[in-house]
DNA sequence: CACAAACGGTTGCGCACGCAACTGTCTGGA
DNA sequence: TCCAGACAGTTGCGTGCGCAACCGTTTGTG
C-alpha cells in the first residue's frame, strides 16, 4: 500500500497535487513571460489583451475581462499601456457610449503576426516535452 | 483538419494550453487559499511553511525555499508571521549559527493535525472532479 | 592565520495587483 | 418623465512580492 493511504495519512507537499499544479503553471508562465518581454516588451496581461483583441476585432474591455478571467482593473491598465504604445486603438461605440471597441493598430497587427506563430510554437514545444515527461506522470 | 493546423495558424486564447494551465492553477489556488484563510488564518506561503516544517522537523528556511521553490524573502516573511503567532519555534544550530532549525510548537502541531486531513480531503475532491471533467479534456 | 568569497537569513524599495469607490452612461419601472 | 439601480471603465489605496543590498557567520585558500 502506498504511503498516501496508510492509516494515518501524511502530507508530502512535493506530492500534493494543487501545489504541483501551481508549480508547473508558474514555471510555464515565467518561461513564456520572459519570451514575451524579451521579444515584444509585453507583460502577461498585455499579451493576453493583444491575443484577445487580435482574434476578435470588435471586442471590449469587459469582454476581455470575462474571457481571460482577469480583474477588470488589470485589463484596464494593460489596455492603457497598449494604447500609449500605439499597439491598439479605441473607438467609442455609438450604440452605448460606455463601452469602447478595441482593435489592433497597424503596428499592433504587425506585432500580432509575429506573436501568434511564436506562441503556437512554444505551446507545441511545451506539450511535446510535457505530455511525455510531465503530464503523464503528473496525475499518477 | 482542425483549425489549429490550417495553413495560417490562428491563436485562440481559450484553447492555448499555457493559459488554460494557469487559469486552472489559479482557480485551484484560490479555492484552497480561501479555505486555509477561513479555517486557519494562513495565507499560501504560511501554509506551505507549516506543511514543510510539519513533515520535516529539522528543516531550515533554506530547505523550505528550495523544496517549495518560493523566493527566500517570501519564506522569511512567512516564517516571521508564524513565529509571531507562536505556531513554530526556532533554535540556532550550534554546528552553523547562520541557519535556524525550525519546528512546530505545541499549538502548531495542533493546527497541523487538523490541516493535513483537510488538505488531503480537498485534494481527493479536486482530483475526483478534475480527472473526470478537467484533466481528461485539458490536453485534448 | 587572515581575508575574500560564499552562504543563511533579513530588510528597504519599487511595482503590480485587487478592492472599493468613483465617473459617466444606460435602462426600466413608477 | 424621472430617478434609482445597473453597468463600462478608471483611479486611490493598501498589500504582498521579487530584486538587490545588507548583516553576521562559515569556509577555503594563500
Amino acid at each position: 500500500m502506498s504511503p498516501r493511504s496508510t492509516r494515518r495519512a501524511s502530507l508530502q507537499l512535493a506530492r500534493f497535487v494543487p501545489f504541483r499544479l501551481n508549480r508547473l503553471a508558474v514555471a510555464v508562465s515565467q518561461h513564456l513571460s520572459a519570451i514575451y518581454r524579451g521579444r515584444f516588451q509585453l507583460d502577461i496581461p498585455e499579451w493576453r489583451v493583444m491575443a484577445t483583441v487580435g482574434q476578435d476585432p470588435r471586442c471590449t474591455a469587459q469582454h476581455i475581462a470575462a474571457s481571460t478571467r482577469m480583474h477588470k482593473t488589470r485589463v484596464s491598465r494593460a489596455i492603457a499601456h497598449l494604447l500609449k504604445r500605439g499597439l491598439i486603438e479605441r473607438v467609442a461605440r455609438a450604440a452605448d457610449r460606455r463601452e469602447m471597441q478595441l482593435r489592433l493598430s497597424r503596428s499592433g497587427r504587425r506585432m500580432y503576426a509575429q506573436l501568434v506563430p511564436l506562441a503556437l510554437l512554444r505551446e507545441r514545444a511545451l506539450l511535446a516535452c510535457m505530455s511525455a515527461r510531465e503530464l503523464r506522470g503528473f496525475i499518477t
